[in-house]
DNA sequence: GACGGTTAGTCAGAGCCTCTGACTAAAATG
DNA sequence: CATTTTAGTCAGAGGCTCTGACTAACCGTC
């Protein structure tokens, strides 16, 4: 029922739940069934030579002890592994181990494939120009940059 | 770490999230702190009129069983209302209640404001494309529609 | 080098969200 | 009217996220 003025808010999480659903179930069909949203959203976050939990709490918005708790979660999947910092014996490194180097091109594709429906939908330039709009907005939005 | 090629779906959910916090920190300031955002995914997609729970599932992607546990606690906070629907005697009719009606205008202000700083941001031409863009895109995510 | 504040991370507990599966009752179909 | 479909509920489980309290290490100053 509600037509056309929905909130900005709204507007956006529709295709971001859409790009999610796609790419768990591929995912789950590809062998990775235990890969879930929330893992994906810290996942996304690590660096190539790892990542603090803190510093991976902060960039996806949560608390640190969620973030712990979904690293665990990783790390009991083979996803991550956690690494001692040298710059700091308090801190440990959060890196992709070695599924999480396989999943990666299999989400990949999926959102490659999405994207290309997508594009399909909205014409090659406006895609490019969602992405740059949305990637401006990041300085506004974005606490981690 | 991520630098500029961060995928669609992060770079939409980043803005969604931002925009939800703001409205919901916002809502709780002003006395509606019992309001949740996944409730408000429900209630958001309530029509005029009433709309049925099985519709509000499929419009906001969850099963009927999590509309209805949300639908529960919005009727017991006093956001919606149960009504039968005079069509069908196994259906009834979800209703935005007296608080709902209440909180709407205050969250709408919040996203007013919001609005505002990220058109402050990218410009007002390119708000008003990004608010385009996603609403055409809602043809190929949104199965409601 | 010891003191005091800050930072990295963990532990415990609570509440919220979401799902699957099984069910009841009314409606639609033929 | 028997069958199938649809609207919604009940029960149970698991996942996500938070607040609060804590330990250990770091950093600056005296």
């Amino acid at each position: 029922m509600p037509e056309e003025q929905l909130n900005v808010g709204l507007l956006l999480f529709i295709p971001y739940r859409a790009m999610e659903s796609r790419v768990f179930a591929e995912l789950a069909d590809a062998g990775f069934g235990d890969f879930t949203p929330a893992q994906a959203r810290v996942f996304q976050r690590i660096g190539p030579d790892g990542t603090r939990l803190t510093e991976l709490a902060e960039a996806a918005g949560v608390t640190k002890q969620t973030a712990g708790f979904l690293v665990d979660q990783l790390e009991k999947a083979g996803y991550v592994e956690r690494a001692p910092d040298p710059q700091d014996a308090r801190a440990r490194l959060v890196r992709i181990a070695k599924r999480g180097h396989e999943a990666i091109p299999v989400a990949a594709q999926v959102v490659e494939r999405v994207e290309a429906e997508w594009t399909a939908q909205l014409g090659k330039r406006r895609m490019a120009q969602l992405k740059a709009i949305l990637t401006d907005l990041r300085a506004v939005t974005d606490p981690y940059q």
